[in-house]
Order: C-alpha cells, then structure tokens, then sequence
DNA sequence: AAAAATTTGTGTATGATTTACGCATAGGTT
DNA sequence: AACCTATGCGTAAATCATACACAAATTTTT
C-alpha cells in the first residue's frame, strides 16, 4: 500500500545511503521495486509529527533491521524538476494500486539525503511491502538508479570522504576486531587511492583510540597480525 | 502582507545566515519585525516551482540587494517542534492581519539552512515589508533571536569553519584587494584564535592563489604593506 | 635631515611531523 | 630445515611548522 498523505508532510521525503564494507569494495544498500525494474535508494517520507532525522532512522530500521544507527545528514536536495512522475506511476502500477494526476505522491519532493556505515556482515537484508529486493551493490557497479538517486550517492560519498579523518567513519564499518591491514583497506576504498601501509599504520596508532588484542591465525603463509578494536572510551563525541 | 499558502510549499522554509566583516568582527545580519521586538535570521519561503537554492538566493537579493552571491547549504533543521507559534501570531499582529488556528504559517517547518559572505561594505541594507530594521550584529553580540535562529548560527559557524581552508571561504568577505594583515584578520576571527604572522603569511603565499598589486599607503608610519587579490583563475572549482 | 617608531616581508635556524626504506620477526608451506 | 610472505617497528630523509631576527619602508618626531 502506498504512503497516506494525511499520515505524512507533504512534498518532503529523505534518501539514505547505507554504507557497507565487503572486505575489498564499499557497497551501499540499493532496493528494487515490485515489477518495474527500477532501482532506488531507501527513502520515505515524514509523519506529521516526526523529526526528520527520526524518519530516516525509521526507514533504515524497517529495512535493515537494525537499530541504533548513526545516520548522517548531508544535503538536501531542493530542485523542483528532481522528480519523476513516471517512476512513482510504475511504483505504483507494481503495487496494482491506481494513482490520479493529482496525487500528492506526483507532486515535487525535496529530499533531505543521509548517511549510514553498518557492518556489512551484521545487516539482515528485509526487503519491505514495496520492493522486490534489497541488495548491497559495490559504488562502482550500481544498477541504473531512478530520478537522482546516482547524484545523492555521489554526494553522500563526497561528504563521506571529507569526513572520514574528522569523524572516524571508518568505525562502523568494520566488525569488533579487525586487522591494520583491513581498515587500511577501509580507507584505501573510500578514499579511492593507496595508501602507504607504514605511514598508514603510524597514523592510526598515533591517535591513541585503537586497543591491541590478540593475534589472528589465518593459516596464511605469513606473519599473523594483531586484532585491533577502537576504544570507544577514547574516541571522543565524533 | 503575509506570505500565501497557494504560492508556496508548505512546512518547508529557508534560513540565511550572512556573514560579513568589518574589519575587526564577524558579523551577521539580523532583521528585526514590525512591532514584535523580536529578532530573527532573513529567512522564508519556497514558491512551488522554485529550487530551494533559487528560494534562499531571492530572499538575500530581496534584503540585501546583492545579486550573484553564492549560498552554501550547510543543514537542514527538522524537528517537529523547533516551530514555536507565539513569534507567528506576533509577527501577523504586528502586520496588522489576523490569522486563524489552522494557518499554513502555525504548521511544523522544516527549514533548509544557508549560509553567505558578503564584503560587508558593498551591503546596501533595505528592510522590507515584514521587518523595522535590518542590521550587523557581531556573532559575539547577537539579540536574542526567535525560535531556533541561535542554533542555526552555531551550526553556519561550525560549517563555515570546517570549510575555511578547503574552500578559500574568506575569499567573498574581503573587497577585491586587501592586505595580508586584513586577510589574517578575518581568518582569526573566524577561528576564534590567533595566528603566527609569519606563518600564516608563508602558507598564503604557498598556496599560490594571490596575486601581489601596488602597496597601500594609508598614511601610517611604517612600511607599507602589499595589496593582494585572489586569483580567481588559479582558485580552482570551490 | 637625521633619528625614532612601527610594521611588513623574508632569511635562517630549530623543531616537529610525514614519508620512505629496510629489515628482523613470525607464521605458514614445501 | 629451507623458503616465502606480510607484519611491526627502527631509522633516515624530506617536508612542514614555528621561532627569531633583521632589513626595508614609511611617517612622525626631534
């Protein structure tokens, strides 16, 4: 069934892009809606009486299963000829519901565009009453997304990268523990560009905020290295 | 007169923060309304066909007269009470209108927030038809402002900060020539702390971007200093 | 006119931080 | 046991930031 209006604020809406981490690319969550071949970004709209960050909680909940994630807002997207009509009447032929010209779904929407970084492994992937599925695609091989859905995700990895050393976005998108190797690799693939790995490894110990555990044995023929978690005791406000 | 609910979207409205600099302070323009005594950022409202850029741009041109000035969204504000309905009926009162319980401008906003530099000497300030006055005040001095205005200040302050350096935002506080003193300046205002002369002066030059032109000689006894101006050819994208 | 006062522009020395390179070491394979 | 590979860290080189100093430029004072 489609949003109501009468629940909703009209012509406001936010997209979010859900960050994961494979272990070799960075993907983000995108959904396919119900016979129409069309692929967007987890979006929705706003209850009458609901903050907008707590919308995009909401939806993020609903379709990931997880909770307690931190989004991050970072534009919102204004333009008035940003909507296509055209999707929303496919959305809703696939849902078998009939929509009038004047439906307030038609109508322009501003979109406020957040972000999340989630562990990769932890998400439950649930694909709601709208979508046929939802599935992590790596940035670089994104299936045609609707509207604008590709510059909200250009911008949302935009903010992502300006971010990643003030904000330590990293931390979410590993598990617990994880080597030095693979959350350089984390900063390797949101930044686009290598890294040198001594330079790399000083400057993370540097900070003070990682807690050296054990070792981990692979069976690879090489050296094991330690694990390493962050110290959410000394990784201050973010 | 009010602004109409037929023109405009509802529930969502723009707020400005324009910053300018006198020399010595950061300063920021405050409107003040008719017979309210109450203090607010120029803000308002998007026409239904209107980007919210373009909505935010028209509102500076309106109050300030300056066209061509370049806005940066920095965040949008959505909660479902940051609208407080006493300041509405008091501006409606001080128009001389009545409006009812259910009017569209007592209803929840979100509100896109915008932030601008300005060469505080070029503003022509012209109050329009809402407001008794609209003036400079230093950030460190602001009148109790409406609603959430102060928090949108302190969260224009924190972006413009973050984007000092990548950004080159001093660039549109300053006249077209100024002295290395003058830009230091503003950059220790803005950051709220002090710089090394000589430091500072290297890294200027180090990043290639000023041109040297004539000296300034105002009469003081010393050396006179360089004027300077940004080239804009070489201050790439922004 | 010379001296004083003041501020800019730049040279240089020192210190800190980043980058580069190398290698011992640990773990695994053959 | 010999060998291969990747980690962790020592150290050198290079780059960048800071401190200090001083000459040059300008007007006012003497």
């Amino acid at each position: 069934m489609l949003a109501k209006e009468e629940e909703h604020i009209t012509n406001i809406s936010y997209d979010s892009v859900i960050f994961g981490f494979n272990g070799k690319q960075l993907k983000i969550l995108v959904l396919e809606y119900h016979n129409t071949g069309m692929f967007a970004l987890p979006g929705g709209f706003v209850k009458k009486k609901e903050s907008v960050d707590d919308a995009a909680k909401r939806g993020v909940r609903e379709r990931t299963g997880l909770d307690k994630i931190h989004l991050e807002q970072f534009y919102t997207f204004g333009a008035p000829d940003r909507i296509d009509t055209e999707p929303v009447y496919n959305i809703a032929r696939g849902l078998g519901e009939k929509i009038n010209k004047d439906h307030w779904l038609l109508d322009r929407f501003i979109s406020v565009g957040y972000y999340a970084l989630l562990d990769y492994n932890k998400v439950k992937l649930t694909p709601d009453q709208f979508c046929d599925s939802i599935n992590w695609y790596a940035i670089d091989e994104l299936p045609k997304l609707m509207m604008d859905h590709k510059q909200i995700v250009d911008k949302a990895l935009e903010a992502l990268r300006a971010n990643l050393e003030r904000k330590l976005s990293s931390m979410n998108l590993l598990p617990e523990k994880f080597t030095m190797k693979e959350l350089q690799t984390v900063y390797e693939v949101i930044l686009d560009k290598e890294l040198r790995r001594t330079t790399f490894q000083r400057k993370m110990l540097g900070l003070g905020i990682l807690k050296r555990h054990e070792k981990l044995f692979t069976g690879a023929a090489n050296k094991a290295p330690y694990l390493y978690s962050f110290d959410k005791n000394l990784v201050q406000s973010n």
